[in-house]
DNA sequence: ACAACAGATGTAACGGATTACATTTGAACT
DNA sequence: AGTTCAAATGTAATCCGTTACATCTGTTGT
């Protein structure tokens, strides 16, 4: 490979002028230039990135934490990152780490050894917290889930208040036997939508029965392993929200398999609206996020911090939105008498 | 950030000692190994790695081409490659293209210009070959969608064998009038996938009829699209082989919203077993693809390129597996007597 | 004709780690 | 005690572009 010196040598100037021609070009005559010019393509020279960033100290490159690409949630975030860092001219390091935290630390190293510049957290995790720092805190945003007292900037959606409003939905639709599929349990981001369920269970005046809790992970399988737990139940729920709709497809697929109608029998919604909830039989209510947005808005916040271009840290709360399709119905009214006694006795 | 010099003046010894020490321990005393060990955790000292990458000019990183990463199966692909990546020590950088050649020319770039070693390109393009090479070819190694004269190792699988076994199994269903969804209509994967569909139509003596070859885009909302066009048909296909999953969903939830019971009225089949196949209603008969083994193979091969350990280029050629679930079955005989003369007259 | 000054170009230091080569240290042996 | 040799350590060059500072060239004004 070519390098400066080989072509201020066939352009007979000197290495600073082949750098001025090619950076500033206002700083060269224009026959230099055109001179140098022409000794760059001779000499079919690039130059050596790896060598001006390490002069500048900046890779230009973004660590990304995703706890699974395999995720259509994620995968829609990273497409969005993916398009803000490239107009910004950056780079994404990916990092895949299945919410391990031993590997989230080692790809916080990246940024340690500078050879990423900040970081992108899709989970509720500090991976440079358990890093031995005797410098200052490293560039960081937290998106998604995120964490509480997160010591960075945060891209986040009032999780509470979309969770809140979609049992609302339910209870609307005179469902008072409302499961949750939730998420894993020490997620912040399940904790919060756990407690806006409640809000409106509250505002209801319907009472919070924990056992309508169930755990799940985010996948298709546990969407449909809660709903089987469910179904056993003495007495039924008249409708599941799922924290997620991967896990409410696993929940449609369970109870058309043990014969029961959507949203007839039983309703169903989901939270994220990926691509595949409008196209389920029927097609899946759910909590719309803007994922895409997420993921340019926690780039270029980064990026923003990286280029000094922010003071403070600002805490960036993003719309969600109802979107109500097939999965959802109204109660119906022999559930009331046969299944809700507590409802008939009153 | 501290740096070498800041712990040799620590420990109190020579830069080259102190990078000895850290590097190969078998040659620096005990005595003096600890004194640097010592030094390195009081100055908090992390090696600059972009210092250490542009010295040795290896960036260990690795460019992957991905058409989109909201496609299921490429998510898959990806999470492969970053187990295969992380275990060899190499990072990646994720180039989220919309297969756009400029885009991938872009990034291209990034391994001409040194800050990645090498490229992994999942579709059939070649994003080298625009570059003003007056060097010698850059390591690449392209996956999944292949290009037919590959100036490098590929990975894939047996297209058209797969296509034909699927066929095949409609056939066996009895089915003649099988339609199929096509990719975009440039790409050699989707050629192979139709001259599978051929071979198998002409092993077992059915005519071939152009007309029953829609377009599509590997997309959801395509899948529905081409189905309706095939709904008005006049004379109805009984079977409809998608060539990806996402397409056979949203074909059966167009053949849903007409009132046609899949498999009863009609047959559905996909490719490449993506986690939502086993949750669609019915569940999804379709052609497996090892996705993970395709993200680790081209890593791993590719990194044999780069350290030389390779001295051929291979082709590889991962298997295929049929899966049969509900989506696909006999066909009706009412179907043979009403709609398909052509087989009555006979 | 000369001073003053801007514009163009060159020289060399710099960034941080690695490593070839040179030098020192110390142990083992006669 | 002196020689030999291996082990341990130090010195300085190197990777490649950028840029502060120095120098040179040519123009303008008096």
């Amino acid at each position: 490979m070519s390098n400066i010196r080989e072509v201020a040598r066939l352009a007979e100037v000197s290495v600073a002028t082949v750098s001025r021609a090619l950076q500033q070009p206002e700083l060269v005559s224009v026959k230099t230039r055109n001179k140098v010019l022409a000794a760059v393509k001779q000499a079919g020279y690039q130059p050596n990135l790896l060598a001006v960033k390490f002069r500048s100290g900046k890779s230009h490159n973004l660590v990304v934490l995703v706890p699974t690409v395999a995720n259509v949630f994620f995968a829609r975030v990273i497409s969005g990152m993916q398009e803000a860092a490239q107009q910004r001219r950056y780079s994404l390091l990916l990092g895949n780490t299945m919410a391990d935290d031993k590997a989230e630390i080692a790809y916080a190293r990246l940024v340690q050894t500078s050879q990423a510049d900040g970081l992108i957290q899709l989970r509720a995790f500090d991976p440079f917290a358990s890093l031995d720092m005797t410098t200052e805190r490293l560039p960081m945003v937290n998106a998604c889930e995120v964490l509480d007292k997160a010591p960075c900037p945060v891209v986040t959606l009032d999780n509470r208040a979309a969770a809140m409003a979609m049992t609302e939905h339910l209870l609307s639709l005179g469902h008072r036997n409302i499961a949750m599929i939730k998420g894993p349990a020490r997620s912040p981001l399940t904790r919060d939508r756990v407690a806006g369920y409640r809000d409106a269970l509250q505002a209801a005046g319907v009472a919070f029965d924990e056992t309508l809790l169930c755990p799940g992970n985010f996948t298709l399988q546990s969407g449909h392993q809660a709903t089987m737990l469910l179904l056993a139940r003495d007495q039924r729920p008249t409708a599941i929200f799922c924290e997620n709709d991967e896990m409410a497809i696993g929940a449609i697929q369970c109870l058309k398999q043990h014969g029961l109608k959507v949203p007839d029998d039983i309703s169903v919604a989901g939270f994220d609206d990926i691509s595949f909830a409008a196209f389920t039989d029927p097609p899946l209510t759910t909590v719309a996020q803007p994922a895409e947005e997420f993921g340019r808005t926690a780039v270029n916040l980064l990026i923003d911090i990286l280029e000094q271009k922010l003071t403070l840290l600002p805490k960036v709360i993003l719309p969600f939105e109802l979107v109500l399709r097939g999965s959802t119905g109204p109660v119906k009214t022999s559930e009331l008498v046969s299944d809700t006694p507590a409802v008939h006795l009153t």
